[in-house]
DNA sequence: TTAATTAAATATACGCGTTACATTTAATTA
DNA sequence: TAATTAAATGTAACGCGTATATTTAATTAA
């Protein structure tokens, strides 16, 4: 096999960037897509002008994503991350299954309105395909969050997990979330009433 | 103002298509592009290769569609119009309120099961993005469609029209009725429980 | 018949995301 | 210092949707 690559593994040459490099460029880059795509929207800037933001070549960008999509879905791992960090760490001690999976809802809707420009980035993305959609709820690191969501309405319902019963709940549950936030930030004033299910 | 285009009433040079004609090569332009797209799916038909099989140009097909995605919007309302004349067709004339809605639903899902690949053409097309998406729920011709879910849904429940919690529990049906649908043609077995709500 | 007019149809061109490839730069070791 | 090797850049190209410029053809006035 002539054309295999094969990365040495102490070798003679320039070494491979470590991976602390490799992540403080893709920061760097994602600090910038973060802004841009923020001011002007993600369909509006081209890798061309994300690069001349970097300061940076086009191809250089592809060294550390593998294609536009994954630099928005970085992203949007980032403010999940916030997000579900900031439900964990606000989460009382002596809460009951049914009062921590309310704390879950409450907080989830509120961070996107207190960040509603990361809720515009998240799901009002444009140019967005379907297929790439669905790749963001395969992310491990992003569905992996949405766990909690299943496990506290486990918790506060006793439902068995193998229920298919339960993984509706939940599903209904996230959908009503985002729709009661959506609602929020694209119409105002709405009724809330989120507590119920 | 110099620049606007007023077209001539009875003018002296080529005259304008009439209706028939447009709508003709609309229809002929609608029958390729069906027949592609379910085929080969949507991102994989390019437009210079749909000119190439309807025998035209590239640019001829932005004659008659505004652009790609018209084309698919054009197929989407064909297929919600046979679906909801098939409703409206079948629905007996002495059923109740009640009756009335789950007949609605029943047949509709019905319809996604018998033309699984209508189903895929409307909801499964990749590619399309979010912003186009909208366009299509905006769509007057096919968002009309729906408001049969909500005038049943208002007799069934006697809600008051202006009621918010009678337009929750249309969407809310819309949504189920999909996802059994979607569940029953990507899965297959799949608990067979919509006559609730 | 011919010239003028006008819309249809086509040809050309642009910027996009992305890929391929060639070249240059820089960090490491023999 | 020379050889090596990956990073980084430059250039070109592809196919895409589509905007704009040009050509073609159907009609009427002369």
């Amino acid at each position: 096999m002539p054309n295999t690559k094969i990365p040495q593994k102490a070798g003679k040459g320039r070494p491979a960037l470590s991976k602390a490099q490799k992540e403080t460029m893709r920061g760097e880059i994602a600090r910038h897509a973060g802004r841009l795509f923020q001011d002007e929207g993600y369909s509006a800037i081209s890798m061309r002008r994300l690069a001349g933001e970097v300061g940076c070549s086009p191809m250089t960008l592809y060294k550390y994503y593998e294609n536009k999509i994954e630099i928005l879905r970085q992203l949007w791992g980032q403010i999940f991350k916030t997000l579900f960090d900031q439900i964990e760490r606000t989460q009382p001690r002596d809460a009951n299954a049914t009062q921590a999976l309310t704390h879950i809802a409450k907080t989830y809707v509120a961070y996107w309105l207190e960040h509603t420009e990361h809720y515009r980035l998240v799901f009002m993305s444009e140019d967005v395909s379907q297929r790439e959609v669905g790749t963001f709820v395969d992310d491990a690191q992003i569905s992996n969050h949405f766990i909690a969501f299943f496990e506290a309405m486990q918790q506060a319902t006793r439902l068995d997990p193998q229920d298919q019963m339960l993984k509706h709940k939940t599903d209904l549950l996230i959908c009503t979330l985002n729709g009661i936030a959506h609602s929020q930030i694209t119409i105002s004033a709405y009724p809330w009433t989120e507590a119920e299910k």
